[in-house]
DNA sequence: CGCTAATGATTAGTGCACTAACTATCGATG
DNA sequence: CATCGATAGTTAGTGCACTAATCATTAGCG
């Protein structure tokens, strides 16, 4: 009976697993953030793309996905969705029939005034320093890069 | 034009956002386990739900809910897809007709030796040390008690 | 005892997120 | 300039995660 077996045993309890607490932390603190947004009409994913136009806009489904890390695919029903809400408008860019659009109506412009208070209000919430976010965001990017060394490069497509 | 101006426009951009920082983080990392979990022929919640069973078995929906932090609704489908695999039992409980007793079935028992691999496979596949993993995990605990004492109390149901 | 409230689980409906497959357009090369 | 491969976006299908509504059973209380 050596020590390994021990740790090992171990390693397998739910509270010692970092993906465990990495989702629940992320749910929690999305779910933390619904109360704020529903006001604004938005759902938490909606947020983000939101904040991802008022940087700059218009720009394409592509430039919207790799700025969230996410597929198009999930990118693109959800924009349909924010077009639906009348935040968002979709057209086909007149050089390049392929490739859409994504701009912003005048209601989805007027929206960042309401949501300039979100980050400020969530801080509060949380009771969290800016200095703690700053760390803890710090930490995450790490993580985030961690998973991009892996052994199986994710190929850059 | 003061300081606070300038924090409040900069507060908008995604790349500050700690909310986003922390989904792709946990995007990415359940993404990191996906081939290792493969192998098992489970998913990452999935395999959230082996360990909570390898903890202790059988027990009810409510209280494996309770310990992954998620709804029952959530868990129900995923038990059934679970026995489907043929590494879980459902059954009534004799006492109470309501309670269902999930349980594993030889193979799901069996499943555990396989899985005592994972913890150390992926510390290795994201480069963390021990040390790190721990202290990751030990922010995340932080981050999810911060979102339990907001304002609104999530009344305890 | 009999009724009512509480509990345990499931179902329906919405929205995300992914992979794989598909359509349409563009660009590059012979 | 015609074809072929790359690029942009959408659709189909699976699985999670949530809320709200539903059903069955149990427990509590007059």
């Amino acid at each position: 009976m050596t020590d390994v077996t021990d740790e090992t045993q171990n390693d397998l309890l739910l509270e010692h697993q970092l993906c465990f607490a990495l989702t629940v932390a992320s749910r929690s603190v999305v779910g933390a953030y619904k109360p704020v947004l529903d006001r604004l009409g938005l759902t938490h994913p909606q947020y983000l793309v939101m904040l991802c136009l008022w940087e700059s806009s218009p720009r394409s489904v592509r430039d919207i996905s790799d700025a969230l890390a996410q597929e198009p695919a999930t990118i693109s029903p959800l924009l349909r969705r924010l077009e639906a809400a009348g935040f968002i408008t979709r057209q086909r860019v007149p050089g390049d029939e392929r490739t859409l659009a994504v701009g912003l109506t005048p209601q989805g412009a007027a929206l960042r005034q309401q949501a300039t208070a979100v980050p400020g209000t969530m801080m509060d919430r949380l009771g969290l320093t800016r200095e703690q976010v700053s760390q803890l965001h710090a930490s995450m990017m790490d993580l985030i890069a961690a998973t991009k060394t892996g052994s199986d490069a994710p190929s850059r497509r």
